[in-house]
DNA sequence: TTGCATACATACAATCATGAATGTATACAG
DNA sequence: CTGTATACATTCATGATTGTATGTATGCAA
């Protein structure tokens, strides 16, 4: 029990998000306690206390590991003004869904943040986080519909506002689904397909 | 104090739902003691225990009241096998989530049911309930969906099983952002135009 | 080599929350 | 009119969790 190196130090910090990952993945946020934490990393509440002030922040590093990665898939999508709006967009939705299927821990971590996590009092921190992240994504679909909008390239009955808050509802509402689901709910099947109907309803 | 009528027991338990709900709604489902329960339904705990097992009969007592009539309005639509499949489910959508913009409880205890309560363990039973009764409604969607595809009144690009998926995910996104932000999306509004749109593009 | 800051572990006090046990007054059945 | 089940209130024992305080060994700078 003495000082580690800095790199060491590191790792024990990783290795308390990955215990908060498991431990809150299993029984809930509010009924973790930090001794779980701690003991799901090998090490005392000690260490939690060093690396992090309460559980609320080691949630908030534990979604900052995770949610800002699929942020940076759609301002990698918004950066390229291309020609086709609607593909790009169907293109970086159906991607990000992949990544949840494929990426074991980011589905965790949304699994926690959907299903094992109340929103509430000091907990309001992370939704705040979240509903910010929400809201540029729906920023970014609004805009590329406008474009798509205003090169004709869209149904007339579906506004560029319209088709945004549509369609982060039905991204939104399918992984929530897939996450209550699990078993019964291909997501890497029904996700993309649903996108591609919607797509084509959505484009003239 | 004494014992009451049977009426009498009623409304204590009654009182004891509605406390719940306020302060699951403040606090989160998890970190509400039944103490504080008890407090806010200006009872003690001895009553609590009375009327309910745990805090888990509480929850699912609560969701009972309010769930069951949501899914009543589905079954009211299912039943009568109409010419107009495609107008009667937008019309039960619509309704649907009209409901929950303006009965207020409703909106509440969807809103702990969302945002407020983990679904784990013990809790696990809660979230059975709410997928059946998605399931439940899923079924009917497709249902109602494949009618109208046997009626050509189905784009070919949407196959009704890709619509009854999408639309419930629609719906679910909608509720789920109206309850995430409250203040600056108006559900009563988008929620109607959503439909609308989705069902002029789903329909030949 | 000393000394300090680091990276934890350990110990402690205080605070709930729970469930069960017990008390109690009264509505109602017979 | 009496007894019993009811509808709670009160009390108690127990355990769990938290934050803090303190201990401690060591990496590293000077």
């Amino acid at each position: 029990m003495a000082r580690r190196t800095k790199d060491e130090a590191e790792k024990t910090r990783n290795a308390l998000l990955n215990a908060a990952e498991k431990v809150f993945y299993k029984h809930g946020v509010a009924r973790t306690s930090l001794e779980q934490i701690a003991r799901a990393a090998k090490v005392t509440r000690g260490a939690v206390y060093w690396h992090f002030r309460d559980k609320i922040e080691i949630c908030e590093a534990m979604s900052n590991r995770i949610f800002l990665p699929q942020e940076d898939v759609l301002e990698h999508l918004a950066s390229n003004a291309s020609a086709t709006p609607l593909d790009d967009l169907q293109k970086a939705c159906c991607d990000s869904l992949k990544l949840i299927v494929t990426d074991k821990r980011r589905q965790r971590v949304v699994s926690i943040l959907m299903l094992r996590c109340e929103y509430v009092e000091d907990m309001a921190a992370i939704m705040d986080r979240r509903r910010d992240c929400k809201n540029r994504m729906l920023d970014r679909f609004q805009r590329l519909f406008t474009q798509a909008h205003k090169r004709k390239m869209l149904q007339p009955h579906w506004p560029p506002q319209l088709a945004a808050v549509s369609l982060q509802a039905l991204m939104s509402g399918l992984i929530n689904r897939s996450l209550e689901n699990p078993k019964d709910f291909d997501l890497a099947k029904m996700g993309p397909a649903c996108l591609a109907a919607f797509f084509k309803s959505v484009q003239a």
